[in-house]
DNA sequence: GTATAATATGACAACGCTGTCAATATAAAT
DNA sequence: ATTTATATTGACAGCGTTGTCATATTATAC
């Protein structure tokens, strides 16, 4: 058992019990090139027996690094949120950083100086950027500017043309699959409810939606293409509307899942059976997309692991030995189609 | 417009430019006693003309104080979390602190271990506790003897004998409130649908159910009083086993809206019409009872007010000007009833 | 006006680590 | 075996604060 008042070990310690300098074991702990395998371990056994752990602190006084980072967000979506936390927060368990949430309103005023006092203030290393922020290229270019490393999660695939590190979502070709699953259960008619529109997703799963449509030979119709944003009342107002339009959709394709809790409980409202009298689609497996009734078809992201490897990604862009080097800066993740009772008839 | 590169000042610039030395300056920082007034105003012009911050690693790794807090949860709901996270990180800006979040599983064997290792490596000078773990009286013991500072959040009120600083949440009375409305709309057979044994708020929100049972006559029957989980498949378990008992309940109040939202889903499997044959009310005001259909009748909770408060009154204990002194520390709030259509014919 | 107590300020050594650069050990080349 | 290049290691000075204790200044009492 631990106690608080027991003083921690620290590298004089360790140095001491393995019988080298307290550089040398700074070199282990960094994992630095030139120390020779046999010191390594000796000193490694040393860190292992006396459990030790760096100071941060003092690590971040004394050097130019600071194993912090900054997880900065503006998402209504609390399990979104909460997922993408966990893998981070996984990832720094286990590279020794530690993480500072940073929930913003992304139409703030000045934004780039708060973000930039931000990070001088907690001396933080990188920052990791959802959603819309991440797609804030102004912002972002400024950020580079002022040296900051960062690491974006926005939904897209690498062929874009920016240098910045990104995680991709492919939500386009999600849309697609769901799109195509719906007319693959005999729709023709296809509703699209969109999103906010300064987020990218919503762009992008729309874009999916038409190629889908384009591609079954299916006229695509402005008027069931509404613009929307993310939220229920958002679905509720766009399913009202719709539903009381010249031509009616057989089969909705929500943007999210919350918009398409919304025109489930519209198209009750409406006296409408879902799935018989109109099929409905959501995005992003939300927890509550499956306890809706009907349980809503929608896509799945492995939001976690998405996390993880965005924070990996920024790691290793911190890491002075391996910057510049061949470490690809783009990774890519591809939703999972999830069909359920909302679009079965 | 800030710029990184951009030296920050330290105390040695504002010491010169106040022309005194830095420990002066450090007194004044830290709102030490002793410093003569005149002297103060020389060194806060200093400051406030440099826009001196001062070095939170150089101030860990020198004293004592550490202005890192942690917060500490394991709870699946995540509005929850993203609401109390808020509510903290308000309290933490405004008295310049920073947060640290960790998600734990309470169900952990080393526990204990695990929070004491967390607090030691990361410097924390408190900690902030949420259901379950604010509950487990062993853990809360054993982590105030090793002289870690503690704010708990729970369910109860503050007639307790623990002397832990705590901020209350009077689950039982509210719950007696939802009770008593449904009591009103008529309903004699009313069922209660519990959530997790090991929260405290579960035999709370029983207990004021019971209570207003008693209150009004109606006896008390076990065998419309289930025992669950705080989840959509308790909720739809416990709904599916009391409607095919002998005694069928008029009205179900579920633990929270979770079950609630299952209660609901089952209901319709069954067939029943929600609130014409069975009334059912929530606890929580979780955002998807205003997604459901009907929307869900419920107790709402200001969490985000409470997660600040907790968070003030732990920083009031972390003062050590303060400490011991008069403050009071038992906060207490009440959840405010909200009727919607689920319990409303 | 002087002795004494109280108040205000400063000098300086930590805190635990990393960066720099010099010193040493080892391998390679002659 | 020597010299030279290379790989390993260590000594030591900071990093920007706070804590301790000594010193200087001011107020109080006689």
């Amino acid at each position: 058992m631990t106690d608080l008042k027991a003083m921690k070990a620290t590298i004089n310690d360790v140095a001491k019990l393995a019988g080298v300098s307290i550089k040398t074991v700074s070199r282990v702990t960094n994992n630095e090139t030139g120390v020779r395998q046999s010191t390594k371990e000796k000193v490694q056994q040393a860190i292992d027996q006396l459990k030790y752990q760096p100071n941060q602190s003092a690590r971040s006084l004394a050097g130019t690094k600071s194993y912090v980072i900054g997880f900065v967000y503006d998402n209504p979506n609390a399990y979104y949120v909460i997922d993408m936390q966990q893998g981070i927060l996984d990832a720094c368990r286990a590279n020794h950083y530690e993480l500072l949430i940073h929930p913003i309103n992304s139409k703030s005023e000045n934004l780039l100086d708060e973000l930039v006092e931000m990070v001088k203030h907690s001396r933080m290393s990188g920052l990791l950027l959802t959603p819309p922020l991440s797609e804030m290229t102004d912002i972002i270019q400024s950020l580079e500017e002022k040296g900051i490393k960062l690491v974006r999660i926005l939904s897209g695939n690498a062929n874009s043309k920016v240098t910045t590190p990104s995680v991709f979502v492919d939500d386009r070709s999600a849309a697609f699959q769901i799109t195509q699953h719906l007319i693959e259960q005999g729709h023709q008619k296809i509703a699209f409810f969109g999103g906010d529109e300064e987020h990218n997703s919503s762009q992008e799963r729309r874009q999916g939606y038409i190629d889908a449509l384009t591609q079954a030979n299916i006229k695509i119709e402005s008027g069931l293409m509404l613009a929307g944003r993310y939220s229920f009342e958002s679905g509720v107002e766009s399913c009202k509307r719709v539903m009381s339009g010249v031509s009616k959709p057989s089969a909705i394709f929500a943007c999210n899942d919350e918009i398409a809790a919304g025109a489930l409980f519209s198209a009750r409202l409406l006296g409408l059976d879902v799935p018989k009298d109109v099929a409905i689609a959501g995005f992003e497996d939300n927890p509550f997309s499956r306890q809706t009734w009907p349980k809503l078809t929608t896509a799945a992201q492995p939001t976690q692991e998405i996390a993880s490897q965005a924070a990996e990604l920024l790691f290793k862009n911190l890491r002075p030995s391996t910057q510049g080097d061949s470490t690809e800066q783009f990774i890519s993740f591809q939703p999972q189609l999830v069909i359920r009772e909302s679009t079965q008839s």
